[in-house]
DNA sequence: TGCAATCTACGACGAACGTCGTAGATTGAG
DNA sequence: CTCAATCTACGACGTTCGTCGTAGATTGCA
């Protein structure tokens, strides 16, 4: 029952939010430009994740002449603190005991600074716990 | 074009895998037992899934009187290390920087005591690097 | 042997997403 | 005002996965 999705569960979607919060506004030429085009995508498959996105209320627009600007209407923090969640549940599932060890080898193996990040991050926040 | 899926991407495929895993060969109907009666699935439903597990030979079956006995032909840790780098690999998407902070709370919203199970790993990790 | 219970095989549907294509609306240029 | 360029709107398809339902095969029991 997979029924309510807020938050850009999808791939491109994150992305083009992505380039809405380092850019700012943008039309979807524009964003064509910056996300599309680099993973070789038409312009019409951007504009429909950005309908999508309007329709979810992620992304709100302002027409400007002949063309939309889109804005993000969710904070960075927001989102990922989302997908953050959802995906540490998707890893978890029904598994006893937590993957962890996993979860620590795959960060290893993709960037060994990025467990260095988490490292320090989780020092920080139990500092202040 | 998403092609090729030689891991169990969903939530009921990996918690069927875990049930294989901690009890052992079982048949479907043991199967639902665990697994599908406890989020209320009907038979046919975790039936279907092993049918794709098999399909994407993560698990094998052997046919013991009318019903078949599925085993899982892969294992857990190369599961869970598949999993865990795959869900990295999508919150990390083309952000940057890295949402190490949001996994880090999600962590924490979760259960305290994974982030604690995280900084644990992560020492050891780094001891034997 | 024949029936009823149990299984498996498989087709279907819906939802989310990525991905396009097409048609129609909008606008600036001449 | 007219036309071609540009946009948007939206329908369509393919894939994965959860979820069922139905039909047909298999088997044990009376």
């Amino acid at each position: 029952m997979p029924k309510p999705t807020p938050m850009p569960g999808g791939d491109l979607e994150y992305a083009v939010l992505v380039a809405l919060w380092e850019h700012g506004p943008a039309t979807a030429r524009a964003l064509h430009a910056r996300v599309g085009e680099p993973q070789a995508l038409v312009y019409t498959t951007v504009a429909k994740v950005l309908d999508r996105l309007v329709t979810k209320a992620l992304v709100e627009r302002e027409r400007v002449g002949k063309a939309f600007v889109f804005r993000a209407r969710v904070t960075r923090h927001r989102v990922e603190r989302s997908r953050a969640t959802a995906m540490l549940a998707h890893l978890l599932g029904s598994g006893s005991p937590p993957p962890v060890a996993a979860l620590v080898e795959a960060f290893e193996s993709v960037d060994p600074d990025l467990l260095e990040a988490l490292a320090v991050e989780i020092a920080r926040r139990r500092g202040l716990a």
